[in-house]
DNA sequence: TAGATTTCCTAGACCCTCTAGGCAAACCTA
DNA sequence: TAGGTTTGCCTAGAGGGTCTAGGAAATCTA
C-alpha cells in the first residue's frame, strides 16, 4: 500500500480548494479524505482534528488576504490607499467567499496571536488611517468603522442580502468615496450639555 | 404515553431559546428532540428538517428584531432616529447573539419574499434616511452603507475581533454620530476628468 | 540491515439528519 | 358512546460526520 503523500501542509491546500468551490460550511476531515483517496482516520495524524484544520486555514487564508492588500496598498496614501485597500478587499471576498469567510473565523487567542497575516491585516488598515491623523480613541474609532462596514459589505453581499437594482460595485466604490470624505470630515467629539 | 404537545410554534419557541444560549451553531433537531423529552424522529411531524426549522427561526427573529427597531425609532426622526436605530440594532445583537445571527441567515427566495420581518426591517432603514433627502441610487448606498455598517460591527464584535482597549460601546456611538455627519454631507457624484 | 519512526489502516464509539412504517391517543361524527 | 379517522410519537435503520485505539506496512536512521 503506497503512501498518499499528506502533510499538513498538503491538507490546507486541499482545504483552500474544498472552500473555494464548495463553501466554508462544507469543509469537513471527512471530504478532505476521500480527496486524498484515503480514509478520515488517516488525516488525524496529521491534524488534531476539524477544529485545529479550521484553524489553519484562517491563518493561511489571512495571510494570503493581508499580502494582497499589502500589495495594493504598497506606494500609495490617503484616499488612493483607501481606494486599493477596499479594491483588493472586495475583490477577495467576491472571488473566494470560502477563503474569505475563513480570514473570519473566530480563533482561540493564542492562535490569532500567531497568526502573521491577522496582524498585518489590522496594521494595514492603522497604516491607512495615518494620513487623516486622528488621534486616539478617534484612530481607533475610525479603525473599527472600516473594518465594519467593509467586512459588513462582504457579509451582506455573499449571503445575497442586496435585491435593489443598483450594481453593488457601484455602492461599494460610492461607498468607498463617501468613507474617504467622512474621514477626512472627523466629526468632533460631541460635548454633553 | 402522554403526548408531549408539540407544535412548530413551540419547537421553534425551543430553538430561539437555545440558540439564544448555546448559539446558532449548535442548533440540531436533535438538541430539540432532547429538550422535548421526544425522539428525534418526532420533530420531523411539525417541520420539514433542519432547514425548515432554520428558516422558521430566521422569521421568527427577524419580525422581534424589526418590531425592537420599530418601537425605538416610533416618533422620532433625522439624527435622533438614527441614534434609536442603531442602540435598538446593537443591544439586540449583543443581548441575542444566536437571535441575531438567524436574523442573517440566508435564505430560499420564496422563504424571504414571505417574511414580513426582513420587509420591515429594510423598510425602517428607508424611512430612517428620508429626512436625509437623497436621490436615487444615493438613497441605495446609503442604505447599503448603514446595514454594511452596523451589521459588520456586531459581526465583528460577536465573534471577538475588537481587542484595543477602547470601549466598544464608545465606538459604537462614535461610528452612529460619523454615519449622521456622513449623510447630512453626502458627497456629490464624482465627475471623471 | 535492524530498529525506530511515521503513515496509513481497521474497528468502533458516538452524534447528527432524515425516511418508512406502526401503534395508540385524541378527535370527530353518527 | 362506539366507530372510524386523523394525528402524534414511536421503533428501526440508512447514511454521513468526528474522533480514538491499536495494528501493520512503508520509510527513515544508526
Amino acid at each position: 500500500m503506497p503512501r498518499a503523500g499528506l502533510t499538513p501542509q498538503r491538507i490546507v491546500e486541499a482545504a483552500v480548494d474544498l472552500v473555494d468551490t464548495a463553501g466554508l460550511d462544507r469543509l469537513s476531515v471527512s471530504a478532505l479524505a476521500r480527496g486524498f483517496g484515503v480514509k478520515d482516520a488517516s488525516l488525524y495524524s496529521h491534524i488534531r482534528g476539524l477544529a485545529d484544520l479550521r484553524a489553519r486555514l484562517a491563518v493561511h487564508c489571512a495571510a494570503e488576504f493581508a499580502d494582497r492588500i499589502g500589495s495594493a496598498v504598497a506606494g500609495r496614501s490617503g484616499r488612493d490607499a483607501l481606494a486599493a485597500f477596499a479594491g483588493a478587499y472586495r475583490d477577495y471576498a467576491v472571488s473566494h467567499p470560502g477563503r474569505y469567510a475563513a480570514t473570519q473565523l473566530e480563533l482561540p487567542p493564542e492562535v490569532l496571536a500567531g497568526s502573521p497575516g491577522h496582524a498585518a491585516l489590522v496594521e494595514h488598515t492603522y497604516l491607512l488611517l495615518r494620513p487623516y491623523a486622528l488621534a486616539e480613541p478617534d484612530g481607533t474609532d475610525a479603525v473599527r468603522l472600516l473594518r465594519s462596514t467593509f467586512h459588513g459589505f462582504a457579509a451582506l453581499e455573499a449571503t445575497g442580502a442586496f435585491h435593489a437594482a443598483r450594481e453593488v460595485p457601484a455602492s461599494w466604490n460610492r461607498i468607498v468615496e463617501a468613507l474617504h470624505t467622512l474621514l477626512t470630515n472627523w466629526p468632533p467629539t460631541p460635548t454633553h450639555p
